[in-house]
DNA sequence: GCGTCTCTCCCCATTTCTTGGTATGGGCCG
DNA sequence: CGGCCCATACCAAGAAATGGGGAGAGACGC
């Protein structure tokens, strides 16, 4: 029963204690699946802390070495669509998403030649936070399981979520950075509006504003406006749709 | 069979050919499930340009009519909490992804008055396309059908994916917004440098780079470094790793 | 050829932000 | 109580960003 698969190999995927966990649940449930190879690929909100992109996969070392080595994250396909789409995807079906530029086509065609001959990617994205991607691949001379794409997209949203948890980031709701009127000063900075817009807003004075600022600043050791909605946004302690939806009603 | 279930109710979701097709298959689809309600809510390009927001669910009247009349969106913890979560989640679970201050507790706790009592909620993210969020939802006195949350996951993201189409949005940033060059100045401004650190980097004058970003603001239609950045970055032309990874190299 | 776009460069005036200070009052905690 | 944090308010000087104008070179398509 698949759905039962999609709860055994879950739960492998959503306890692994360490990437190489990680690496060894997603490699089982693609080979359970009838998918060769898998990739899971994450890019971390790093804000003022450090962090990195995460990769784990299995696919062959030659091609890992020329995909990293070139940058063809840049050119690949795969990745752009997964960047439009909600749901997971077939790669013959890439066109639908979005067009294909000639260094695209290329890379997606070395990558065919390395043996990845087709795969199904699910994409999950967070504003601010997180941009990942689970791919499923078979080899040459294969098919996707289509009877298996929907136990994929389970699976491939649970690895990122996984994988999240793996990196690191942890929601940081705990302790915030800033003071609540620093985080109202910088969240009214973030949607647009000047010092002196914002004491208006709030009812105090312009410079009471600039302080608020000045100190918030400090507090992320940074000395740009920009960097500083940047970090606040990446901390959580303002988000996207704090930023634009107010401006939807207004 | 579960899985049969999403297949069955999926269909139906996907193929729904307008918002009323959808609003029945949801409410048949939380029905069989094992809920009482459902709430869709699609928040359609939030990033520069302002969209329209769109809301199919069959709460009750006397609760959504509060919810919109007093933007409670804006104090809602589900909101914010789907803002954060690459998977769905119980209400009960809330607390471990984001804190509620008193006003988002009141929120809650307002809505579980007027029958809301626990739900499930699936978030999906576009960078720089769409926010949304599907919730199936269990009256007082009854409690989250959990083997069928797993089905409620598949179900909510089809939704989305369904509301999505139906809306007719096209998806804007298919095509950069930006230039390369202008994109470039992004970058290194949502990197904290001044103008004048941006023309030494990148080798050409301070005044072009002020012409580069002059333009990228135009685009945007906004008079603001920090805002051309927040828009930059939702649409996905740049990404925290671009903000982030070069610091760590460096 | 002509128009459009991109990238490049320049000037000037004005606004806004940033940094360096100081200061008062209230609340909380050991 | 004294110390610390928070919110509030003020001043002045300098750095940076923004808005307004103009302009030339090269690419590309019609």
């Amino acid at each position: 029963m698949r759905l039962a698969l999609v709860e055994l190999l879950g739960d492998s995927i959503l306890t692994a204690s360490s990437i190489d966990d990680l690496h060894e649940a997603l490699a089982r449930a693609a080979g359970d699946m009838g998918f060769d190879r898998f990739a899971l690929s994450l890019e971390i909100g790093c804000g003022a802390d450090s962090g990195a992109s995460l990769l784990v996969h299995d696919y062959p070392a030659s091609w890992a070495d020329v995909y990293i080595g070139f940058n063809l994250a840049a050119t690949d396909p795969v990745r752009r669509a997964a960047e439009r789409s909600v749901l997971g995807f077939g790669w013959q079906n890439i066109l639908d998403l979005v067009p294909m530029t000639d260094m695209e086509r290329t890379t997606f065609e070395t990558g065919r030649r390395h043996g990845l001959a087709d795969g199904f990617t699910v994409p999950r994205h967070l504003p601010g936070d997180v941009i990942g991607s689970c791919s499923f691949v078979t080899g040459l001379g294969k098919s996707l399981p289509q009877a298996m794409l929907i136990v994929a997209e389970m699976l491939g949203a649970m690895a990122i979520a996984s994988a999240r948890r793996l990196s690191g980031w942890t929601g940081r709701s705990a302790h915030s950075r800033l003071t609540d009127r620093q985080r109202d000063c910088v969240l009214w900075a973030a949607r647009g509006k000047t010092d002196w817009e914002i004491s208006r807003i709030l009812g105090i004075s312009h410079e009471t504003v600039i302080q608020h600022l000045k100190d918030a600043r400090e507090r992320y050791d940074t000395h740009k406006r920009a960097s500083l909605i940047l970090y606040a946004l990446y901390d959580g302690l303002i988000s996207f749709a704090d930023i634009f939806r107010w401006r939807i009603r207004h």
